[in-house]
Parts: structure tokens; sequence; C-alpha cells
DNA sequence: CCGGCCATTGATACCGAGTATCAATTATGG
DNA sequence: CCATAATTGATACTCGGTATCAATGGCCGG
């Protein structure tokens, strides 16, 4: 499949999404949905919004907040403090973590690990009853690893 | 120890802290920091902000900050992604992560946990280097498990 | 196929959390 | 006590996001 048509059932995919969860199929979002589609990288609010010009800001953001809700984005916290949006491929709905490469600002998913185990245990100690988490990990993937490292 | 003796004793701590790392001590910096030492939760910076009026609102965020890299104070972000700081106390100046009651506001550390051992042998099987991670932990503490649960 | 209802849009304004700038002030060391 | 350097606070700006509201336009039922 080319690039373009990967990124175009990319785009029906999340606009079906949308649809599924009963809201509307419009020209803007259209627009915003194949824009998102086209990322490969986590990116801002900004960002996407600079890549729509003559489309609202608040519908930008609103399309946004729909996708999370509806699980197709999520969000990632960079080791900067900075919120990026990130795809989430299909595989990785549900609960996941990242590994966030601050060098090249690749990420890669987690889902297999049982921290949530861990958490409880510790928890139970403290008869604290954990209902949820947030967990951004940071450092150096492969491809970075041997590249000189940033300065510390 | 009063109230208000522990109050001065750890502004007092806190304005020693900043002085050791070369900052002056200023009498607007004073009241920002006694603010903060009359806090027994987490707070906003703007909240902080409304306690102080007279003093810009530029000199506020830069006490936040200078008392972050200092280590007295940490970030915690809430379940809803809200911002605040929280005091650390002496003991947990260190990396630690937090145990957020979403009823109360309570937060309480953790230390001893080995989330880092976890995430390293899990990063180490994609060879994927980890020099940092950020976590919070959302659910009820004790006392307010028997209360009323909040809407799911 | 059409009309109406209601979701959606986008402009505007607002908020919270910061940061940049810069002239005026002030703490502090010599 | 003076000079230097840090600090202040006003202002303005950024970014991320939400509230409002009149105007638009998708969609469904007839």
């Amino acid at each position: 499949m080319t690039v373009r048509n990967r990124n175009y059932a990319l785009a029906d995919q999340l606009l079906e999404t949308l649809e599924e969860q009963g809201h509307r199929d419009t020209e803007p979002r259209r627009k915003v949905v194949a824009a998102i589609a086209r990322k490969n990288r986590h990116f801002t609010a900004e960002e996407l919004r600079g890549e729509l010009p003559g489309i609202g800001r608040a519908t930008v953001y609103r399309a946004l907040k729909l996708l999370v809700q509806a699980g197709a984005l999520c969000r990632v916290m960079l080791a900067d403090g900075a919120l990026h949006y990130q795809l989430n491929d299909s595989a990785h709905h549900g609960h996941h973590h990242h590994l966030l490469c601050v060098h090249c600002g690749e990420s890669e998913d987690v889902q297999g690990c049982d921290i949530e185990g861990q958490l409880h245990s510790l928890a139970a100690a403290r008869q604290f009853q954990i209902t949820g988490h947030w967990l951004e990990v940071y450092g150096q993937c492969y491809s970075c690893a041997d590249s000189p490292a940033l300065p510390a």
C-alpha cells in the first residue's frame, strides 16, 4: 500500500470512529483528521493547527478532544513537560505506556508490563485503592544510543 | 510546636535552601515562601498568587521554579491533568512518586518501589536506555475508601 | 426531495501556566 | 558606603484549552 493510500485509509478509519460515537461527518472534521493521519510522530495541538489554515482553532481542539475520548489518540507528556498527541495504532487502543526517546522523539508503546500489579501490592499495604495511573518513560532508543549524546 | 511555629520554621528552612543555592533573601521572596509554608496540600500557581496580592506574577512563578529546582517543591499532575505544586517533606527530597487521592486531594509519597528495576529489564529487551520517568498514581486513600464514592 | 432540528463551526474572548523584556529597585560583598 | 549584580514587577507575549453565541450545514423523517 502506498503512503498516500495508508493515510487515506487511516483518515477514513478515524472519521468512522467518530461517527460510531455519534459525531457527524463534516468538512472541517475531515481536514483535521486527514492532517492527523499524515503525522508519523507525536505532535502538539498548535503544530496541527498550523497545518490547517482556515479551520477554526476551537474546531481543531474539539476534534482532538473527541479523538482522545474515542481512544484513537493519546496524550503523551514529553520530558520537558510539553503535552503532545499521538495516534494510537489500532492494536494499542487500551491502556499502555510510552518509551519516549528524548533524542529523536520517537516513541514505542509498552503494554506487557505489570506495573499495575506492583502498584496494587504496594498500595494494599497502605490501604490505598488505586483507580488509575499515568506513566511516561524517557531515554534513548536503540538507534540514538550510539549517536553523540545530548548535552547533559 | 505550634502550627505557627512550624510554619515559621518551614518558611525559614525554605529561604535557607534558596540562599544555599546562591539566591538572595528578599522581601517578596519571604512572602511567597511564607505562603507556601502555610500550605498543607498541593496547590496551583494561581492559587498561591491569589494569596499574595501586591506580589508580581512573575515573582511568584520565579520563586516556584527556584524551589522546584532546589528540590523543596515538586510538581504533581492531578488525574484531570492540572499541574499542582507540593512541598517535599525533607525526607523525600529525592525521586519519589505520589499516591493521589482523587476524593480528598491528599497525597502520600512512595519511595520503596522498584518500578525502576522493572522498567529497566523491560527496556533492555528493546535496547532502550532509560534516563528518567514520570509516574502518578490515582485512587482513594484509606479515609476516603468508605465514604460514598465519586460518580464513576 | 424538502424542511426543520440540532450538531457543528469559527470568531471572539477568556482562562491558567508560564516566559521574555526591561527599567527601577535593592541586597550584599568589598 | 558604594558599586555591581540580582531581583522585582509591569507589560506583553506564548501555548493549550474552554465558554459563548450567531450562523451554518448534516442528516433524518415525512
